[in-house]
DNA sequence: ACAAAAGTGTTAATTTTACACCCATGC
DNA sequence: GCATGGGTGTAAAATTAACACTTTTGT
């Protein structure tokens, strides 16, 4: 498979393209970033500053760019949702994961106008999650833990976009290699399992993760770091994730 | 968690909104329908006769209609995917399984201007298939193997959106009850082994199936229908979907 | 009778789960 | 020494995989 030339009667048709013919949709990205603060699952909310929604709480997100020209299109909807997120987190780098959920496009969802919301999670590691609460104002950003969610009232239908991008993330956790953007740099298994804990809220057999660990180990997905980490009692075994795969 | 009331302000707010200060870009929907036939899965490409890529296969797809006011803002994505396809398929009814997969939305994917892409994957009836064939007409809408797509070139990057939509429909099949609606409205044990056979192009244990299958009829998921299954050899017992749960 | 395909039985291999226990270290 | 938590061992239970075998029907 690939992709189909564009023919010079292709090339002429694009040129008498007019655009503006129908009504277009406005185009957002909604982010759920989640981090691991004192050991819970947090997710990082925003209290708006504009009407609709004012002083409530809502996912970080923004417009998608759209160029004004055929020849300058704007930013990709991926590259909308790591700016967006750099933008709200005041994080310089970009996120250490990052993953679109999918499309929520009910009508009347904004009640100014017809808004399509594309829905992203973010990972960002625990060390950097107190940098953003220190950095911005706490009435304005704030970590909430997920398991107090159900208290909150959310803008829009973001109570539905973090339902879902929670299920995503705690597939994610399960199946790929998510896990580690939400430990430190270097890690220990004590420290990843925690982490999987916090994700499912349901302790793990410390035995059983560690063979689950040692089986990453083999498939070269993680190896080991230099040093030990210090720790009230024994110190334990240091990793990191092998980027190279 | 409860979605956040609008207050008055709001309300002022959104009736002296300015829809129009930013670009925007169109959106569409873009759908890949798997079905089998002839013991092959199949899926619906349809022929351009417009340019950009005219005369060039694409998937079947269309704009997501938008309202044209506040209080009209047209209809739901999901809802536009359904329209499209019952729009290009000919079949009056809903699909059987119509699932959103992912937004495309990097720029250039269409030369004429900004068009954001969400795509989804239907499946629909083996019986239901041939109709489309006959239906419309043979040089606009055609049944291509899977198997086959190596050697066509599409329009736009159908070719990724395809690629994204096979993977999640094999990983439906395997963990829901998606293969359900690639079967006639009742089927045997092996007529929806052979389902799941040339979904992942790979011959399954007859013995294996049928214990898996068993522990579905156990759970409520699929339970005997009246008749048997007259074949060229010994008749097999017909089940039916358990549409109820 | 024979071929073809439905349906059954058995067993090994692998993975998951539960839980007991050892060991190194800081206090 | 003793509490803490890292690290190890073992065995039952459940799932997956491989394959031989029996039964029922059309021709």
């Amino acid at each position: 498979m690939s992709r189909a030339r564009l023919t010079d009667e292709d090339a002429r048709f694009i040129e008498k393209y007019r655009p503006d013919a129908y009504p277009r949709p406005a185009v957002t990205v909604d982010i759920a970033v989640f981090t691991v603060i004192d050991a819970r699952l947090v997710t990082l909310l925003i209290k708006r500053n504009e009407a609709p929604f004012r002083n409530q709480w809502a996912l970080p997100g923004g417009f998608v760019r759209v160029g004004t020209s055929r020849k300058d299109q704007g930013e990709s909807v991926d590259d909308a949702a790591a700016r967006e997120l750099r933008e709200e987190t005041g994080l310089p780098l970009d996120p250490t994961y990052l993953e679109q959920v999918a499309a929520f496009g009910k009508p009347m969802r904004d009640p100014r106008m017809r808004v399509i919301s594309v829905a992203y999670f973010a990972l960002i590691r625990p060390a950097l999650g107190s940098l953003i609460h220190a950095g911005t104002d706490a009435s304005h950003a704030q970590w909430v833990h997920v398991s107090d969610l159900k208290k909150r009232a959310l803008a829009f239908d973001h109570e539905s976009i973090l339902s879902a991008c929670l299920t995503r993330l705690r597939e994610r956790v399960d199946n790929s290699n998510a896990a580690f953007a939400l430990v430190g740099e270097t890690f220990t298994i004590p420290e990843l399992r925690a982490v999987h804990e916090v994700v499912h809220s349901q302790a793990l057999d410390a035995g059983n993760f560690r063979r689950r660990f040692m089986r990453w180990r083999e498939d070269g997905i993680i190896e080991e770091a230099p040093g030990k980490r210090i720790t009230a009692s024994k110190p334990a075994t240091v990793y990191r994730f092998s980027q190279s795969r």
